[in-house]
DNA sequence: ACCGTAACACTAACGGTTAGCGTTTTGAAA
DNA sequence: TTTCAAAACGCTAACCGTTAGTGTTACGGT
């Protein structure tokens, strides 16, 4: 199941990142908009139609790379030190998250999505998918017993943290002040008769 | 200035009206995607071009109404009480903007936005807009010095309020839910020296 | 009465996306 | 090995939202 696979799937493997890679290139050649999908097909040497059977959308051709940090997120809540206290965890992971798309080597990414509505936006939406595993994440958690609502609106609120971040002067800073804010709020959510032991 | 013109004016309002009403009842007749602009225009006796010279987008069709959601959220900042609690004000507002959308006459309306992800996304990004007004309403309150990072948090973290609470079963219990972990957040933001007096 | 302008219309196109249909490759069953 | 079904890929042709270009008309101010 893990590697049994042949040739298929090498080459179905191979097309797609030969997509992407040519995808990426020409959009930072010549910025998003001014390329076209028929170019990026050519270019690439495939048919439009296998293109987006690749990639759901134009935008989704940019954040190839970006399907992990669903899984990173969700990692981060599921996979720390047994009965480990939340926050601090997201906080770490929110952190390892914004000081990577902050490196130099993706300024220039950032820079493109940064100029492009369309781009922004669907950013925007992958981060909404994003906050609501990782609210399944802890609400699925045993040892953190809150309501739905209350885990939906930490989950929304880290991501908030991490949008914000990536646009503030420091971004480091930005994410310590508001996790100070989420941590509060968590603390806000404990449900009584639970206060004074080590924040779970 | 307030209403000294004329029928120019007014023909400009009854057509954009128009436009939005036929819109709004083929939409809902047939649903968003089974209605194109070309029908929406032909309908409405108008060109295509005319169409889009007064709405910006198809999505703009859905939320013709909702651009005074801007002017509410800000005005509940600055326009409550000199030097009264920031928190409690934006939770009124909220509670009342959940109250006005989650309303019996406005259910098929928002029932037909959540079944179109287009209409959904353009939301999301709408609201976006709407956070950074508020936050740059709230770190404009002389009587409020906070970190432009703290008041862009508290902002985002009000939409996510306002967000969850129309998905939430019980909408009006959600948005109380969530202000308590707000007012929490907001809480943990007050510079040092502040702490026991009333919120402001 | 006249002019500038704003609303409106028409055509034609562009770019993203998809449906329909045919071809080749490939993994596995027979 | 032969055979078969699925999957990947390709092509054509279109649909849909949106816009540029170019007028034409109706209106308000002078």
């Amino acid at each position: 199941m893990s590697t049994p696979t042949g040739r298929r799937e090498r080459k179905k493997a191979a097309t797609r990142q030969k997509i992407a890679d040519t995808a990426l290139r020409l959009f930072l050649e010549r910025g998003y908009d001014a390329v076209g999908i028929r170019e990026v097909a050519a270019e690439a040497d495939v048919a439009v139609t296998t293109l987006f059977s690749h990639f759901a959308s134009k935008e989704a051709l940019v954040f190839e790379q970006d399907e992990d940090f669903e899984q990173r997120l969700t990692r981060a809540v599921t996979g720390r030190a047994p009965q480990g206290p939340l926050i601090p965890a997201l906080r770490r992971e929110i952190h390892a998250l914004v000081r990577h798309c902050t490196a130099d080597g993706a300024a220039p990414i950032w820079h493109m999505i940064d100029a492009s509505p369309a781009l922004r936006e669907y950013e925007e939406s992958m981060r909404l998918r994003h906050a609501e595993s990782l609210a399944a994440a802890i609400a699925a958690d045993p040892g953190l017993s809150r309501s739905p609502t209350a885990c939906r609106a930490i989950a929304r609120f880290a991501i908030d943290a991490y949008a914000l971040a990536r646009e503030a002067a420091d971004p480091q800073a930005a994410v310590d002040e508001i996790f100070r804010m989420i941590e509060a709020a968590w603390e806000a959510t404990r449900p009584s008769g639970t206060r004074g032991a080590a924040g779970a």
